[in-house]
DNA sequence: GCGCTCTACTAGCGCGCTCTAGTGCGAGTA
DNA sequence: TACTCGCACTAGAGCGCGCTAGTAGAGCGC
């Protein structure tokens, strides 16, 4: 920076006023820095940038790096906090790799908000964090913690899911869970729910899973096996999410089941995954870029007003009626 | 730092000395200057810490928030960083984001290494990056520039798979192509070496693709159209990659056509989609974790001597036959 | 002529840390 | 005793910027 100013003939602080783009420097001075800065090849130092400014504008996201509907999100946070003027730091968590580290790496690198996606974490170290940045936690509820919390109405989603099962007649549903995965508690008493409701107590079914592939196909071949030794298929699942929902079709269709035609299988969340069956799946949507948006926007608010409150954004989910949910088969007699 | 530094009654250099595990503090001064951090609730400041040492030790990841394969290489590659005490920083691309702005993101945050999976670049730019930082191209080619290499041996690979296919007696194979993915042109070419090799030359065919779900759903429902026509269906298809194959057992499976019995399908990566059908994919395994370890060893490697020539590994793929592929269907007298 | 404002620009401190070149001191050696 | 050595520790100069307070000079009204 000195080599440019001292180049150009102008002092440092000029050079830096015009890589700023604030007012107070000629047109003609302007562009001669700028020429000059790029034939030496003048890159502004991010790390001195923020040590002088005291602030980065940046927010950190942490994710599971298999988890899909996780990268929708991300689509959706970039251009929102690229519009607010904020740069956006990604963290996988991965097998190997928890959350605390991943965290730890995006707050090293001086983010001053945190998004959390789906965060495993207690509630006692998401308010640590919210006390080191702004941070907003997405889909995972933190009663008491220090953060803002953007999740959908599970609830509502579910239960449209369970109207729409009950109108085309369903009555053995079975409810494949999402383990400890966020949102899974809810959506399973909503299921409960749901099934009283329509007085279809008696078929509550709950089968345990989590939000994987891995965990429809074993909910699959467990449903087969049953059928195997005689017990009747559920006309209808509802599972914990899309990849549950995608798996547990894998061993289904192998197997010569239809769906629709023998059972409806219901997803959550419309991540990507839920276009490329060429019927499509039948889901509950989650609006991945809402949700984001909201997100970014809890951070960037927080970050400009510390004393905030924390907020909670709760989106209304919205079924997407596609090809594998159909008219339940016609029970034997 | 200089409120530790007061508080312990030493200096701020100790302090320093202490923060970073060198020698040359007392083992008594350093457990409670260590002490007297933690109430204060002291942290080292990443940027200061930049600012001063000069160096990050830090990599940038520029992938592509969809691509499934790309998350089982970040998956890889954590860990081999860390080994080397080197910090990761993710940057991903997404429709509404290219490939420059992940880029400048990582760069703007100080990484002075670079992986890049899959660039879509063109060599004159890797080659400008390459000189910005140690740049390492994963899987795309990048003739000249100032980068290193990594991807795997694309023609062994195909090979493996159309050896393996023609075995089983197969001679109507079609490859779906990735088209201007990475990779795609050597498969593309050495699929068509096979072919020749096979005697099969006449029975060549190339469906345009891409690496994605939505391309072998086309391909599939292409194949179908034909069959409908009155045209035979090939009787194995080389997909470009396991989405692309997992995209064309969709409109298969649906419209009756059963795999393998009816139909081969070999996809290509080994991605953790492989796993997910009951019967398995059939597919060439490109070893994730080994190609992020090479991307690590590469970009570190030459930020410790900038002076190396740009270096290539090329690995090894092999075939892992699973359930997708099996003997040919008699042909039709 | 004076005071005023406005624009274009500069001096220099400070952000929080690392690092080089020391100082002081007790133990070991000749 | 005089010396070297090694250890624990310190002083202080940067790292590359942003920012506040300021100056010089031009233009303007009275």
């Amino acid at each position: 920076m000195a080599d440019v100013a001292e180049k150009a003939g102008v002092s440092r602080a000029l050079v830096s006023i015009i890589f700023r783009d604030l007012p107070g420097a000629g047109r003609e001075t302007r562009e001669r820095v700028l020429r000059v800065a790029d034939e030496i090849g003048y890159r502004p130092d991010n790390a001195a940038r923020l040590l002088a400014r005291g602030r980065s504008r940046t927010l950190g996201v942490m994710f599971t790096v298999h988890q899909t509907f996780h990268t929708d999100l991300i689509a959706g946070i970039y251009p929102e906090a690229e519009r607010l003027g904020y740069d956006v730091l990604l963290s996988g968590t991965t097998p190997g790799r928890g959350e605390a580290k991943a965290v730890e790496a995006l707050l090293g690198h001086r983010c001053e908000g945190l998004i959390l996606l789906a965060p495993d974490a207690e509630p006692g170290y998401l308010d640590q964090l919210g006390h080191r940045a702004a941070t907003v936690s997405v889909a995972r509820r933190a009663p008491g913690a220090q953060v803002d919390l953007v999740h959908s109405a599970e609830g509502k989603g579910v239960r449209q899911a369970m109207d729409h099962l009950v109108e085309l007649g369903h009555r053995r549903i079975v409810h494949i869970d999402g383990g400890r995965g966020p949102g899974s508690a809810e959506r399973r008493r909503a299921y409960r729910a749901a099934m009283r409701r329509h007085g279809l107590a008696d078929h509550v079914r709950v089968i345990p899973g989590a939000h994987t592939e891995e965990s429809g196909i074993e909910a699959g071949r467990l449903l087969l096996a049953e059928r195997d030794r005689g017990l009747p298929l559920p006309t209808a699942v509802l599972a914990g999410n899309d990849r549950c929902a995608l798996g547990l079709l894998m061993p289904l269709t192998r197997a010569g089941v239809e769906v629709p035609r023998d059972m409806s299988v219901v997803g959550y969340d419309d991540s990507h995954l839920s276009h490329l069956m060429p019927i499509g799946l039948t889901t509950v949507r989650q609006d991945a870029v809402l949700m984001a948006e909201h997100a970014v926007r809890f951070a960037v608010d927080r970050l400009e007003n510390p004393e905030l409150a924390p907020r909670e954004a709760v989106l209304d989910p919205k079924l997407v009626v596609r090809g594998t949910s159909g008219p339940a088969p016609q029970e034997p007699a």
